[in-house]
DNA sequence: GATCCGCTATCTATAAATGG
DNA sequence: CCATTTATAGATAGCGGATC
């Protein structure tokens, strides 16, 4: 039952920030959570999950059950637990809780503590051999069979937030039916190893959580350890003898009797909620034999003074302390090896990869009628194979593109590397049939740059949501990617790079590329209901596009200045532009002395000026009248006036061409008239709206290309078109009255 | 006949250079 | 810093020969 969830696109104003108490002091601010029950177990064991976020040295404080000391009613915490120095500071008075994090300059990983979705269990189906004792740590004994019952359909995680949020979740306890289910810890199961004990490093290696292994382990193990006692402390894990803890992807119902679990269950389902890497921030966990191996390449490697992961780390973490890298060492893959899905084989074989230096593709793969699909996958290094021949140099004269230098790209050559794995589908599962570890080429030896490895870059969909969130809150690309490496504690550790999330918010720009024109006659329409002098009109092409768009908003009129307010139609004249004009003509009557070519270097010059200064008057038009929300980051003269040569303003091409000539003719206030007069008549004589569209109407594009149209949409009207989610109050913004500050 | 293997052509997605 | 462009990697399919 999850009783909060706040993300910062709704109420990211409810962050927990010190409140001025006063003109110096400063309090913090507190959140109260109220519990409303039907049905309270007495002796029940109930679940408290809190995520944090925190830029800053920042202190937890939970108070359980205020009431506490009342009549009737009894603490539910236990003020005995120790508290490691430094971890946290317990205050414990009513049943209070303090802890501080990211103390010491490194603040505590966001994504680390935050809850997250799992994908429902997938049965396996092929049974993995059982796994022999380990000899550091002997397994506790198992409480109970399991596998003997098909998995029950996870629960759907309701408690995955958008980072940097608080949330409060609870999860239900398992029932004696799912104690008897295989507990869904990670997609181990979709693998076996013939003869060889499923280790951490093997299949179940996802790679989220070896991203999230990547965080710095100072704070996290603060946090980690802080919560830890937090949950321990009270109440959640002790009852009577036995401790007491979750399933770790079952939702916890308070309505619901708790059930016991044993103590090491307990031990990790809390690792498992709190998602902390096993061995982070701690002693480094001693691998057996059968995980890894630290091969001879290593040791010449270490030798040569190179980094390179060894096998005596924790499962799947990644840290760099002191510049050396510390990371997992997964199995490596061996004929026979069997997998649910050629995907799983695939990850598997990445991440293998990527401990060993080197990127993965798919190099074929073949299907048989009697598999109904893909039968035989082999996957392959990225240097396999032979680079693609080039096309031969076509004869003739050479062309203005062939001169033009050529990108700077980047260039994979091709080794014929042997290395492979291949899988073969067999029925009832994939199974490795091929397989060969040694590459002819070097591999990258230090484990942080294997991100730039094509088969390993990847955004984490919960950190493309983070990065989306960030977009919508204005905070630019390269900005996010700087926070992302705050909260990865370096750029090393960030599993994507700049570029990623450049192309990320490209991607933004195409969903909303279909529904731009939709959002903006709404908000025409709603201009026009407050608007009632708002006037627009549009044609469309032959594909039923929108090609030509015109609005004049009724304060054009109002204004007496002309040149400064208005719309596209009623761009006006600026008087600079006037005197440059008469200048122009002046000095153009000194040195021409042919009067047709006077007209014609005048006509030209008009064009320019009057062209430019029309897009430019537009444009702040648009920006200060139309367009009032902060997201304006572009550049609209340049969109419009220097990168399209296409685009004109056949209007204002007109009117002040026209204008122009009267300009050296009749005063000022003539053409004043003239313009306001062709105003009046757009506005007031509907018959000659239809006449004159196709030259009072801005052209956007050249309809065949499109280009320029969606440039200039995704430019000019991008403000309006992103009304989804967080900024759902930007169209009242854009709907306010025009011309208001 | 089914399968495997190597090679090539074609298409698509995208990384990143480029210009404004 | 952003939008646009474009070369390239990767995916896919097809073909022919070899092998079982």
């Amino acid at each position: 039952m999850t009783l909060f969830r706040a993300t910062f696109a709704v109420n990211g104003d409810d962050c927990h920030q010190r409140q001025k108490v006063g003109d110096k002091s400063i309090a913090p601010s507190t959140w109260q959570i109220r519990f409303h029950l039907d049905r309270v177990i007495e002796g029940g064991t109930y679940m408290l999950r809190i995520a944090l976020a925190a830029s800053h040295v920042s202190i937890l404080k939970v108070q359980v059950n205020e009431r506490a000391g009342e009549a009737g009613v009894e603490p539910r915490v236990r003020p005995d637990l120790p508290f490691s120095a430094g971890d946290a500071k317990p205050n414990q008075e009513r049943g209070q809780r303090a802890f501080q994090v990211g103390r010491g300059g490194r603040r505590a990983p966001l994504f680390s503590l935050l809850p997250r979705c799992r994908a429902p269990p997938t049965p396996p189906r092929h049974r993995a051999p059982p796994p022999p004792p380990r000899r550091s740590a002997p397994p506790p004994p198992s409480p109970a069979p399991r596998a003997q019952l098909p998995p029950s359909p996870a629960h759907p995680c309701s408690t995955a937030s958008i980072p940097g949020a608080a949330s409060v979740a609870c999860r239900r306890l398992p029932t004696a039916r799912q104690q008897l289910l295989p507990r869904p810890r990670s997609p181990r199961a979709n693998c076996s190893f013939p003869g060889i004990r499923p280790s951490r490093a093997s299949a179940s290696f996802p790679r989220i959580r070896q991203r999230r292994a990547s965080f710095p382990s100072s704070a996290q193990h603060q946090l980690h350890t802080a919560l830890r006692h937090l949950l321990l402390g009270s109440n959640i894990i002790n009852v009577g003898e036995r401790t007491v803890a979750m399933a770790p992807d079952q939702m916890f119902d308070l309505n619901f009797e708790p059930v016991d679990v044993d103590g090491d269950d307990a031990d990790a389902a809390i690792d498992n909620l709190l998602d902390t890497p096993q061995g982070v921030g701690q002693q480094p966990e001693v691998a057996h034999p059968d995980e890894g191996h630290a091969s001879s390449e290593d040791d010449n490697a270490k030798s040569a003074g190179m980094t390179v992961p060894t096998a005596t780390t924790a499962s799947g973490a990644v840290d760099v302390e002191e510049g050396v890298e510390v990371i997992s060492t997964p199995n490596d893959p061996c004929v026979g090896m069997t997998f649910d899905t050629y995907e799983a084989a695939k990850s598997f074989y990445n991440n293998y990869a990527r401990y060993k230096g080197f990127s993965v593709r798919t190099d074929n793969s073949k299907e048989t009628k009697w598999a109904g699909g893909t039968s035989r996958v082999k996957y392959v290094c990225h240097k396999a194979g032979v680079n693609k021949k080039k096309k031969p140099a076509i004869d003739g004269p050479i062309t203005e593109k062939e001169v033009t230098k050529k990108r700077k790209r980047d260039h994979i050559e091709r080794t014929k590397c042997p290395s492979l794995m291949a899988v073969k589908f067999t029925r009832s599962y994939w199974v490795v049939d091929n397989f060969r570890a040694e590459h002819n080429h070097d591999l990258v030896q230090k484990f942080s740059l294997t991100k730039f490895l094509r088969s390993h870059r990847d955004i984490p969909p919960e950190e493309k949501q983070f990065i989306r969130t960030l977009h919508n809150c204005t905070i630019k690309t390269v900005r996010a990617y700087q926070l992302m490496c705050e909260l990865y504690g370096g750029e090393q550790n960030v599993p994507y790079t700049v570029c990623d999330c450049k192309n990320l918010h490209k991607s933004y720009g195409v969903e909303n590329e279909e529904k731009d024109m939709k959002k903006t006659f709404e908000l025409f329409d709603e201009m026009k209901k407050q608007d009632p002098d708002f006037f627009y009109d549009y044609t469309l092409d032959k594909f039923g596009r929108v090609e030509h768009l015109l609005w004049i908003d009724g304060e054009s009129t109002k204004q007496d200045q002309v040149g400064t307010t208005g719309s596209f139609v009623d761009t006006g004249i600026s008087r600079t532009a006037i005197i440059i004009i008469i200048i122009l003509l002046f000095i153009a009557s000194i040195f021409v002395t042919d009067f047709l070519l006077t007209i014609a270097i005048v006509i030209l010059v008009l064009i320019l000026i009057f062209v430019s200064n029309a897009v430019t008057v537009a444009i702040r038009t648009m920006r200060t009248s139309i367009l009032t929300a902060k997201r304006h980051i572009f550049n609209m003269y340049s969109t419009v006036a220097s990168r399209s040569p296409t685009i004109f303003i056949r209007t204002v091409f007109l009117i002040r061409i026209i204008s122009g000539l009267f300009i050296s003719v009749f005063s000022i206030t003539l053409i004043v008239v003239f313009q306001r007069f062709l105003i009046f008549i757009l506005r007031h004589v509907s018959w000659i709206v239809p006449v004159l569209r196709p030259a009072l109407t801005v052209e956007f594009s050249n309809p065949v290309t499109s280009i320029v149209r969606r440039r200039c949409r995704n430019q000019f009207l991008f403000p309006l078109i992103d009304l989804s989610s967080t900024n759902s109050n930007f169209l009242d913004k854009a709907c306010c009255p025009l011309n208001c500050n």
